[in-house]
DNA sequence: AATTATTTTTAGATAAGCCTAAATTCTTAT
DNA sequence: ATAAGAATTTAGGCTTATCTAAAAATAATT
């Protein structure tokens, strides 16, 4: 039932599925090329051959998106890559910052069998270290409510379930203040001048966040008690 | 300090380890193609290109062996093949006859902190599912004495701690025979005219084995009582 | 609407890893 | 000691995934 792809043809899927996700319109060729560090000729090449496979759907000149098998092998690919993650963090012990390229092979290893046990050892997490959801088996995310912390008005207060960025810097940051998946933040104030927000943490620490910062991090309000 | 290689360069350098290990002599292209399902004239090109990388010694016509350096990146591999199947058997649940494959794929993952937090996540194991010895992090091996079920004589006892081969028939033949690594067997005779010898597993079940499968078999002498 | 700029595709090359067939070297047997 | 046989290497090609440079198509601007 599933075909065997390359490594690097399962990346262009994943590449593609980013795109789409992110912007709903087709995925142009130099967008992938950007994301995976290649060349447009590449991706040009890539596509033909992933179009001939059935994998994605492509029109010259025009973009590319996932085919149905296309998006459902990339959906088990982000599946892989998280409870990957999830393992490395849960059970290895690595922060959330140093688990993404050990996840990115780790993704390309090929048993069904094996995602499913660690699925298993791991106790079917629907979230993974950054507040991703994890698709199941049958490929169907549990998605909940996240909204970025720049919309929170004064007083309120939410519990961090996500970061929309994954990169090293911005998480490294995020450490040195002590704020991780699952903490409290309350909104002590924010600046008229340039968005900046005064952000209480798990009651205990504040900290001075830029607008930038407060729009990559992804909240749950609480409601007000 | 380490060199990245691919996962074939990786895979040539387990093979003339294994046939180092086995033969003494120098490893010949032929062995070196048969184990790898490959035609001896990849193995020429690729003990060229291993050669030029000081990773093997390689004399044309006469054979090849593992450099100090190739050597011990050969050691390394080991080390991460072991821990994946232990970890696969241990904390997964597969059997010993489904690891191999799946631990094939997992040991060219490049990370060495990932090898080095799964070593402690696994309790530092000295020996793998199959009885075989797991390098330490600086390549030290924990040896201990081995000799084939054959050599026994009638009445002693001895404890299961390897087999020889590792192909799934065997292993299969085995667990139908509810014989794993720490059971125990006692000798409780021998055929004069195949060699075939009555085993005692567990001090429970008896069964019947062949002089081929008792050479496969590698256990520890307990003295008698 | 035409021209310029940008994006994308095509064309032609390269490197890794593999193959088969032919040539070479080593081994063995007479 | 030499010829036959076996093993190994060389030669020449193939595929995948990549690249740069040139050509073609689309988008943007005046």
């Amino acid at each position: 039932m599933d075909i065997d792809l390359t490594a690097t043809e399962e990346n262009y899927l994943k590449a593609i599925y980013k795109a789409n996700e992110s912007s709903s319109s087709l995925a142009s060729t130099n967008t992938i090329a950007r994301y995976l560090s290649t060349s447009a000729a590449s991706v040009t090449d890539m596509m033909k051959k992933l179009s001939q496979k059935n994998l994605v759907i492509y029109q010259k000149y025009h973009g590319v998106k996932l085919s149905q098998e296309g998006s459902r092998l990339a959906t088990a690919l982000v599946r892989k890559h998280r409870l990957w993650e999830t393992f490395l963090v849960e059970k290895l012990g690595f922060s959330w910052e140093e688990v993404h390229d050990i996840a990115e092979q780790l993704e390309h290893v090929r048993s069904n069998e094996l995602v499913d046990r660690l699925d298993q050892f791991l106790d079917y997490p629907k979230y993974d270290p950054h507040g991703d959801p994890i698709p199941s088996a049958d490929g169907k995310f549990t998605l909940r409510e996240r909204i970025a912390l720049s919309n929170l008005s004064i007083g309120e207060s939410s519990i961090l379930v996500g970061v929309k960025h994954h990169d090293k810097v911005f998480l490294d940051y995020l450490n040195q203040n002590r704020i991780n998946i699952g903490v409290t933040m309350n909104i002590l104030s924010k600046s008229l001048y340039d968005h900046s927000i005064r952000v209480l943490i798990e009651n205990e620490t504040e900290i001075l966040v830029t607008d930038e910062t407060a729009k990559n991090l992804l909240v749950r309000k609480l409601s007000a008690d």
